[in-house]
RNA sequence: GGACGAUUGGCUCAGCGGUAGAGCACCACAUUGACAUUGUGGGGGUCACUGGUUCGAUCCCAGUAUCGUCCA
């Protein structure tokens, strides 16, 4: 490669799409797994296969992208492997509703015929997400693509299911279920979202006279499915009628009241109606105390097999029917409406959800779980930023058994076949049923097989040499929001299949993109974003830089268009830069000149170059990219582009720069490595122009020279900066127009005098023989200045006045401490003489500046 | 009800036992010399409240208030 000119600005969309596919082209993303380099694996979370790229992808991947990039670079054989996830419930839906456009039902097609359909909606538009990927520049290996349904990975699937039948750990069971009366199927807990719905408490009269109790409800339609009523054991107002029977109204059965300290005295009447087939709390009393089970609903949410005029109605239609009824009979004692409580939604259709007494299958969790939490306890996987792991302890040490079957076609289906007789057969891989034998007709939850993702997309079962380089993975980076969903199923599998090895060392969570006021986006808001958008309008290197630069450990962040902008700004900036050095012939030829040969301003951006290698590579390391963006920033923009540059233009114009040309180009050099990470494409093309290197992807990531850290001139230059800034608003405060050169010079102590020229050239001051009419001091250096006219006498006292405030006020707390016997006994030494030289350069300030004002008479 | 977190300039957020920071926004000046997607200078905060610990608290502790998220 040879080094190229670069064009007078940059336009992110003709620099972009050429340099992605030369990398994948290249071969720079594929991880070799026969490479003796160690090993640093991510793998993605799989996004949905129905999924468009959001701006939480936007921030996840730029996270995981970093990382990767980094490490490649620091040498390590790097995977980020890429994938997708079936997503049963989305997907199926989809395909549904274009059936359903058509005036079809999937039942219209049959199982095989509409899974057919759901492969062929998949191949022609599934997966958009994974091109928009490449738009954000991910360096994924598309040679290891993965997709929950492939062969492979179903075979892991079916390997899995049997391993865990064959220990006892799945089971199927008649349980109370989340059921989505819509998607006519299973959801597992999570999957069922809480709102707070207005809805109705009303209580309502059972039996009559001595012999009747009040009971409150939400849900009054079920109470045909009444099955008793509970009270507290111990509450005196029912205490008497625990044992008896009341008169059920409407179906008018007899009824126990029963006492289990599972309901709450202080709660409503403190008597509760137990519905065993319709809610879960009431299914457990109903277990201890032989309660029946009425079923009173059908799949559909439609009242059924109660024997009323309510039979055919809507579980909401019934529950106003019943409230009237009830009136009209005189049974309703007290209505509360609207009542504000939490109602179970369905998370993949918002639809209420109907707990259903109901045949599924379940994985016993506590074993698994309990396996889970310990690796986390004893630090073998480590959870980022630490205070999320109470959350996910309290969840995992708590977690119900998890039901995994779903009524659905489009999924792994469960590979449980049942006999003639109730025989019970789990086909593992490579078996297949004896004959006569039928399948399950259910699924398994999606986040099944996602549970499986660290090792099923390397190859397992199989001993692949994948599994054996990249197992188990170094990070996990994804939102807080899946760490129940996703990452703790992930924990509880990984552990059981690969023989107790977690399938990654440390869990990376970060939080939510929000809106510009830190408002959560949602639809119905109009505040959600499009990060396709962004990058078509400012370039994926400023998406990302915004994200990383948002992104603190574990918090949500805010967006707004306006912090992108800053960011496409500060890409310019590095363009513009660069190409000022390369004018000015800026090179990266040769050895770095000795040390002791350079000048103070030289050693003074290698220095800082160091301190900010060391701070940037730890914060990324530690996983903190709001900072790490930061400090980059912050090196590049203030130090590089406004001193390093600016105080190096004297040197340019008088060509006298041999040094100082090698110095820039290395710390460019230097600077693209850093950056790359965050934002590969325009690093990628300011390295290769400027250097003429093949790709920076697999260039070396920078070492700490700790010889080129240097206090002196550091605090030397801090000086210069002093000296000119003072000057500038001096300038400023008389109304000197920036570009208007005057005569000037500096008497200054030797070290600083030395830069004289340096400074004047930024500060537009002619060293030329001239009687001065001001003067400006800043500490021990003082510019004389001839402005040609009469200083402005008012604006020059203010300026003297305020600086006198400021180190009056600065003296004074400096002297209360030094007067204070209890600080001069027990602050440390330190902290004292810092104290002592404050005082003293404040007393210094105050005099000088005194006598100035004076002067000004 | 439980868990965790937050409360810092107009907005969004860092920070932290020893004189309050950033980005954006704001005000003024500047357009032959890398960059107006810019430069320079400037204004602006009693760090939610009340106590406590400490020589010293925005920071640690306790309580109060408000807000947020997750779980039940």
């Amino acid at each position: 490669m040879t080094k190229r000119e670069l064009a007078p600005s940059f336009i992110p969309a003709d620099v972009e799409p050429r340099l992605y596919s030369h990398w994948v082209e290249s071969g720079y993303f594929t991880a070799d797994s026969a490479s003796s380099k160690e090993p640093f694996t991510i793998v993605i979370p799989p996004p949905n296969v129905t999924g468009n790229l959001h701006i939480g992808h936007a921030l996840d991947q730029t996270l995981q992208d970093c990382l990767t990039r980094m490490k490649r670079m620091q040498g390590y054989e790097a995977l980020w492997l890429p994938g997708m996830d079936h997503a049963g419930i989305a997907t199926q839906n989809v395909v549904e509703k274009q059936l359903a456009a058509q005036g079809l039902t999937r039942h219209d097609l049959g199982r095989e015929e509409f899974v057919k359909k759901v492969w062929e909606w998949k191949a022609e538009s599934g997966g958009q997400i994974l091109g928009q990927m490449k738009r954000l520049g991910d360096s994924v290996d598309w040679t290891r693509e993965a997709f929950t349904m492939d062969e492979t990975l179903s075979q892991a699937v079916l390997t899995i299911f049997k391993k865990l039948f064959d220990a006892d750990l799945i089971y199927r069971a008649e349980r109370i279920i989340n059921w989505c009366p819509r998607c006519l199927t299973a959801l597992s807990d999570i999957e069922v979202e809480h709102q707070d719905d207005a809805g109705e408490f009303v209580s309502v009269r059972y039996g009559d006279g001595e012999q009747s109790i009040v009971v409150a409800t939400t849900r009054a339609e079920t109470m045909m499915g009444d099955g008793a009523v509970a009270v507290h054991p111990d509450d005196p107002r029912y205490k008497h009628l625990i044992g008896t029977e009341v008169l059920l109204p409407l179906v008018n059965r007899m009824i126990p009241i029963i006492a289990d300290e599972l309901v709450d005295p202080d709660f409503g009447t403190g008597a509760v109606k137990v519905t065993a087939a319709h809610d879960p709390n009431d299914f457990e009393m109903a277990v201890r105390h032989n309660v029946p089970f009425v079923v009173i609903m059908n799949e559909h949410g439609v009242m059924a097999d109660t024997g009323t005029e309510f039979d055919g109605m809507d579980r909401f239609d019934a529950r106003v029917a019943v409230v009237a009824k009830l009136k009209e009979l005189g049974r309703v004692v007290e209505e509360k409406r609207p009542y504000i409580h939490a109602v179970g939604h369905c998370s993949r259709c918002d639809t209420t959800v109907e707990p259903r007494l109901s045949k599924q299958w379940f994985v016993k969790v506590a074993p698994l779980a309990k396996a889970a939490g310990d690796a986390v306890r004893d630090g073998r996987v480590k959870i980022e930023p630490a205070e999320l792991a109470p959350r996910y302890f309290d969840w995992i040490d708590n977690m119900h058994d998890w039901c995994i079957s779903r009524q659905l076609w489009w999924g792994h289906r469960i590979p449980v076949w049942y006999g003639p007789n109730g025989e019970v057969v789990v086909v593992g891989p490579g078996e297949s049923a004896p004959a006569g034998y039928e399948q399950d007709p259910d699924v398994l939850d999606t986040w099944f097989s996602s549970a499986l993702w660290p090792f099923s997309t390397l190859g397992w079962p199989n001993e692949t040499a994948d599994l054996k380089k990249f197992y188990p993975t170094s990070v996990l980076v994804t939102g807080y929001d899946i760490l129940f969903f996703w990452v703790a199923r992930m924990m509880l599998f990984g552990l059981f299949a690969m023989d107790g090895v977690p399938p990654f060392g440390t869990i990376v969570l970060h939080g939510l993109v929000r809106d510009q006021f830190g408002k959560k986006m949602s639809k119905s808001k109009g505040n959600v974003v499009d990060p396709l958008e962004f990058i078509d309008k400012y370039g994926a290197d400023a998406l990302r830089f915004t994200l990383a630069r948002g992104s603190n450990p574990g918090k949500d962040q805010a967006l707004a268009e306006d912090w992108i902008a800053g960011s496409r700004n500060f890409a310019t900036k590095l363009w513009n830069a660069t190409r000022f050095a390369i004018m000015n012939g800026a090179t990266v030829e040769g050895d770095l000149p000795p040390l002791d040969s350079l000048n103070a301003i030289d050693k003074w951006i290698l220095s800082r170059l160091s301190e900010t290698t060391a701070e940037y590579s730890e914060l990324l390391n530690t996983y903190e990219f709001a900072r790490a963006s930061e400090v980059i920033y912050h090196f590049a923009w203030d130090d590089l582009c406004d001193w390093y540059l600016e105080l190096s233009k004297e040197a340019f114009a008088t060509g006298n720069a041999e040094s100082t040309k090698r110095v820039l180009g290395f710390v460019l050099d230097q600077l693209f490595r850093l950056l790359h990470p965050l934002m590969p494409f325009i690093t990628e093309e300011l390295w290769t122009s400027f250097t003429g290197g093949e790709t920076l992807m697999s260039a070396a990531w920078p070492i700490v020279d700790t010889s080129h850290l240097d206090k002196t001139s550091e605090n030397l230059i801090t000086e210069l900066q002093r000296v000119i800034t003072e000057v500038r608003r001096f300038r400023n405060d008389q109304g000197v127009k920036p570009s208007q050169k005057i005569p000037g010079r500096f008497i200054a102590p030797a070290d600083i005098a030395q830069y004289s020229s340096a400074m004047a050239f930024l500060l537009k001051l002619d060293l030329v023989d001239f009687t001065p009419s001001a003067s400006v001091e800043i500490g021990s250096v003082k510019c004389e200045l001839d402005l040609s006219s009469a200083i402005d006498i008012d604006a020059e006292r203010s300026r003297l006045e305020k600086d006198l405030a400021t180190a009056r006020k600065d003296l004074a707390t400096a002297e209360v401490k030094l007067n204070n016997q209890g600080f001069m006994a027990k602050a440390p030494e330190s902290v004292v003489v810092e104290i002592r030289e404050r005082q003293a350069a404040m007393t210094a300030d105050i005099e000088r500046i005194t006598a100035q004002l004076a002067a000004l008479k």
